[in-house]
DNA sequence: TCAAAAGTGTTAAGTTTACACCCATGA
DNA sequence: TCATGGGTGTAAACTTAACACTTTTGA
């Protein structure tokens, strides 16, 4: 250490991840009741601290993955928090991160050992610490960027219904959207393809399934819901 | 402390601070010749440790005062920054803020002692670390901060003409506006109010002279640009 | 046969953009 | 008197929002 730093000090720093799933018309956090200290028995977010080896973004990889089993999940940092006393046991800065992730994918054994369970985003419990005010950043700061880059898609199945795509705007947005205006902006972007294949799980009728394109997206990377 | 968190890393975590301030209708970043160490001799932003006894906004307010002799100036966190390789000399997580002044009323002598010094932005000298990356969000988010918020009237004087506020929107998009049709715009936000002060520096005729009337905007909080 | 979700176009309203000249004044 | 920035309205283009009925099929 040279002398330059040596009379700072220094932190621990956490990383927090608000895990947004869609299920049933309805966004859905992932949520610890906390089966540990500090803070037994109440609801958080799942969290865990920054190592050495690792870059905060690498951190919160891991965090994520270590509940859910899951790599390569779409993720965006939301901010740091760092009140003097927003965790009463220690100083600890805390970095929070959204993911986004398809429900029906992750490792479920994980998410029961760490006693996390699906919460409906209009219901939820009360969180410790500053969580509450991550959640509402993060939901902020999703529903932004969904509304300019096509990251929906990573709560979807790779095949997905154009009622379940809308579904799932109206719950990011909360607010309805009108099927035929929906339909028509989707229709304009290229990059959303119809499938030859047929859902029949939602209706007696059978909708049509279709499927984000990523590489033809790239060419046209024009979007706007 | 207690056992949870025994085991864990502890980190120095640093403030970075991007100063925009605008004149003769140019936006400037407020940046450092180092002549100190590390990376003597090169640009960077204005920075500092975060400290025990402060949370992290309290930082980037102190570290922002230390320069500019400014209280009370609007700051908005950018994000934080966790490579580990970021600062060579040592693991550093930095926390960065974006902070809007005029550009009239900073301490210049503090500025001096610093080596500081107002470089226009789309004339930026290479900067150490990760401060362009820095920089380049912070301009994102300013930007798109400022087209739905008033922020804007923090980087002028507390009456300006409408001219400047049009060459200051000009600046922040890099995109030049009808002006008859911001005038429109202007004269919806009854917020922005006209006094019969005139200004007589920028043109033979006198320009009016208009403020920002905090109060009645958060009566009416409508505001794009 | 009927309930339930899928699918399909048109029009009105609102918003955004483009555009050009006169005014007041100090040098 | 003229060069300079200040100040003003209208029409066309485009975007967004509102709206209702037919189709298919399994129960």
């Amino acid at each position: 250490m040279n002398n330059y730093y040596s009379s700072k000090s220094k932190f621990y720093v956490a990383i927090d991840c608000i895990i947004f799933g869609f299920n049933e018309g309805e966004l859905n956090l992932l949520l610890l009741k906390r089966n540990f200290q500090p803070a037994m028995g109440e609801w958080s977010l799942m969290g865990g601290f920054v190592q050495e080896n690792e870059s905060t973004d690498d951190a919160a990889k891991r965090v994520l993955h270590e509940l859910t089993g899951l790599d390569k999940v779409y993720m965006e940092q939301v901010g740091s928090f760092g009140s003097i006393d927003r965790d009463p046991g220690e100083r600890v800065i805390s970095i929070s991160y959204y993911a986004l992730i398809n429900i029906n994918e992750y490792d479920k054994e994980l998410v029961q050992q760490h006693n996390a369970y699906w919460v409906n985003i209009n219901e939820l419990p009360e969180l410790i610490f500053d969580h509450p005010q991550m959640v509402e950043q993060a939901r902020d700061l999703m529903q932004q960027k969904a509304s300019i880059a096509p990251i929906g898609f990573n709560l979807l199945p790779t095949l997905f219904t154009l009622s379940q795509l809308q579904s799932l705007y109206e719950a990011i947005y909360g607010e309805i959207i009108d099927k035929r205006n929906f339909r028509k902006r989707i229709a304009e972007m290229d990059y959303i393809e119809k499938t030859d294949k047929i859902d029949k799980t939602g209706s007696k009728r059978g909708a049509a399934l279709y499927k984000f394109n990523e590489k033809a997206y790239r060419k046209a990377p024009k979007f706007k819901l």
